[in-house]
DNA sequence: CTGATGACCAAAAAAGTATTTTAGTCAGTT
DNA sequence: AACTGACTAAAATACTTTTTTGGTCATCAG
């Protein structure tokens, strides 16, 4: 069995449950039936062990996005698809919004290092397919990096910053509104 | 001398410089060179010497983007012009920027409530623009809500957000993206 | 009489202190 | 050699005391 794994899967359903700073070692090492000495011979501190448990839900989405390239030519098509699985993968995963809401709560410096990297790496990973589909002359030239921020923003606009005043937006909307306001623009 | 004014301007002042809740009511009156007492006269407590402060911002605001649509003609080039207009006033305004970072550190409730009305009456204004410049056909049908939320919201991106990982943008180069985004679109 | 005031007060914030919890270590066990 | 959990310094929390502050109102000046 390996304990490194079972100890990250440990601490990811306690941070899930009561985010970052409320899980403890002692409880992490109880859930995975683990000495707590044992914890610290694969990970030198509670925050890399959060950054690990982070670098795996990148690689994760890694996964689903390439996944659903394959399954579409077009860039626009495929843009469609990745941000719905991205959604709804963010969805699944308790732990990114237990964490979302603890930087909102406490503004624990940890935690806003992780989700900023995370956002950085889900922009980067954005930025790469746009600046190959300007060069597949699918899309308009323009500054990749720009472009792939503004989206993912975008995303979170519609998604998140959305509903605080209004009722959320359906799934299916917001891929509209992206595509009507990215894509095609407002000139007639 | 116009009192509640002569209070309102050493409140914004005070708010400017220290904050909210940094702000006492008798420095207010300190300033003000007026008793305690006599705030009490005007403003039925801190929250509303507050809100009346921003109504006064907003008006503001208002007039600067009424001058400018007088200067031009199309929506585009208005849109153009309004935002950089608030882009500068908004820099103007220290207030604004100290009420942004307090609620950051400390998230005062009144400061939320306050910035959020703000950004409200922000996006309702540029919503009359858009249903506008949809009835004269100069843009796309649209959802004139959403549409607004998001210009709103995609210009604090590109001023505020980009910065905490990169190089500040100049002011027309957001300018320049926010057309290339919103009314071109990325489609070639 | 009236608009203005600042001493006053309850309530809240801050500072200070005691107590508990916890991240990380390491001597000892298996 | 891999693992453990009692141990500790440091940090978080709970509790107490002191200070500050929003708001009131009896009094005052004009």
């Amino acid at each position: 069995m390996d304990r490194k794994q079972l100890i990250m899967d440990a601490a990811a359903q306690s941070f899930s449950q009561f985010g970052y700073k409320a899980t403890t070692m002692d409880q992490v090492s109880k859930i995975a039936r683990v000495g707590k000495g044992t914890i610290y011979l694969y990970f030198s501190n509670k925050e890399e062990l959060l950054q690990e448990i982070m670098n795996n839900v990148v690689h994760e989405m890694h996964v689903v996005a390439l996944k659903t390239i394959e399954e579409n030519q077009s860039f626009i098509d495929y843009f469609h698809e990745a941000v719905q699985g991205m959604l709804k993968f963010r969805e699944q995963h308790e732990l990114i919004i237990k964490l979302s809401q603890e930087l909102k709560d406490f503004g624990t410096p940890v935690v806003y290092e992780v989700l900023q990297s995370l956002e950085e790496a889900i922009c980067f990973f954005i930025e790469e397919k746009i600046a190959h589909a300007i060069k597949k002359k699918e899309i308009k030239d323009c500054d990749p990096k720009i472009t792939a921020f503004l989206m993912f923003k975008m995303y979170i606009n519609l998604v998140n910053d959305w509903k605080v005043r209004h009722q959320p937006l359906p799934k299916d909307q917001v891929a509209a509104l992206i595509n009507l306001y990215f894509i095609e623009g407002l000139a007639p």
